[in-house]
DNA sequence: CGACCTTTGAAGAAG
DNA sequence: CTTCTTCAAAGGTCG
């Protein structure tokens, strides 16, 4: 897109040339069915669980991990400790981290998701929240637990019932057949670390702004994001990656593929259009069209 | 009832 | 290879 093609230029500008012996072309991510991938040099051997989970983009890291106006890709260099959890695992970090588009919603300073992070209501002094693993989002639906709760990938095709039982009596083979396949669960994609992130931290920004309303929670939500260190979204990431890593585990066939056109969309066209078409958004107001990427500019001048 | 809005990231599709 | 598109969550809104 051409907000991640400024921020390549820019990383480019920022960070070359590398360091000697560092910062090569990346080697290219072995695709997930690919299991005969070789490493890249200097990464540990992966088990085949976590070939798909290599570092994909190895850049020198600047000096300060923590200088958010610097953007570029994370390596697992940044997060020495972090990404040690299991012998010869290495996490997958994203390949770039892309700075926020300006909001279309007229947020409330009094949320503190542009000049005060975090959130004013907060006690001064205070730490930022620290993630508590939500062990409840994992391994609940791990073959053989006890509790035989159903991994929350799974919902039936409504998203929101159970399966009710189904009625042979009134129906033919064919029409059968076809309510069979329409009636199957649909397993949902893995929650990405911003979806972890905005599933845990929804709650309170509800409290913090009374604002009930998704897609101004989410632009609030999105901001904070952006705000928090490196090794704040390092422990997302990495919940990111064991939920893929799960999910892999218990749908070995599942491809995001299987849930395309599920989902009724309108044209790509129309989907813009609605932008800065007739209808209001969540706060009522009529958006404008996202503007051009914002300045290279740190987050606290902005 | 279900698409839309809004966000980021992962992954598939397309060029 | 790069770029574009879809879908994950959430809940109020609207056609």
């Amino acid at each position: 897109m051409y907000k991640d093609t400024v921020y390549s230029a820019f990383n480019l500008l920022m960070h070359y040339p590398p360091p000697s012996g560092a910062g090569q072309h990346p080697q290219p991510q072995p695709p997930l069915h690919n299991k005969a991938s070789q490493p890249a040099h200097g990464v540990p051997q992966l088990s085949p669980l976590y070939e798909h989970f290599s570092s994909p983009h190895p850049t020198p890291a600047p000096a300060d991990i923590n200088q958010k106006q610097v953007h570029r890709p994370l390596q697992t260099s940044d997060l020495s400790g972090f990404y040690s959890l299991t012998s010869g695992s290495m996490g997958q970090l994203p390949h770039t981290v892309s700075w926020p588009s300006p909001p279309l919603y007229p947020l409330s300073p009094s949320c503190g998701y542009r000049q005060h992070f975090p959130a004013p209501t907060a006690a001064p002094g205070a730490p930022y929240p620290r993630f508590t693993h939500p062990s409840l989002m994992l391994g609940s639906s791990v073959p053989g637990h006890p509790a035989a709760i159903p991994h929350p990938a799974i919902v039936p095709p409504s998203g929101k019932q159970e399966l009710q039982p189904y009625d042979r009596s009134l129906k033919t083979q064919a029409e059968s057949k076809a309510e069979k396949e329409a009636k199957k669960p649909t397993i949902k994609k893995p929650l990405n670390a911003f979806m972890l992130y905005m599933k845990e931290m929804r709650a309170k920004v509800i409290a913090e702004c009374t604002l009930k309303e998704s897609a101004a929670i989410n632009q609030i939500l999105g901001r904070r994001w952006h705000a928090l260190s490196r090794e704040e979204q390092a422990k997302y990431y990495e919940l990111a990656r064991k939920e893929r890593q799960l999910h892999m585990q218990l749908y070995p066939g599942w491809s995001a593929r299987d849930n395309y056109g599920k989902k009724k969309r309108r044209s790509r066209e129309k989907h813009q259009e609605s932008n800065t078409g007739g209808k209001r958004n969540a706060f009522g107001t009529y958006p404008e069209k996202a503007a051009a990427p914002a300045p290279f500019l740190p987050m606290t001048v902005l």
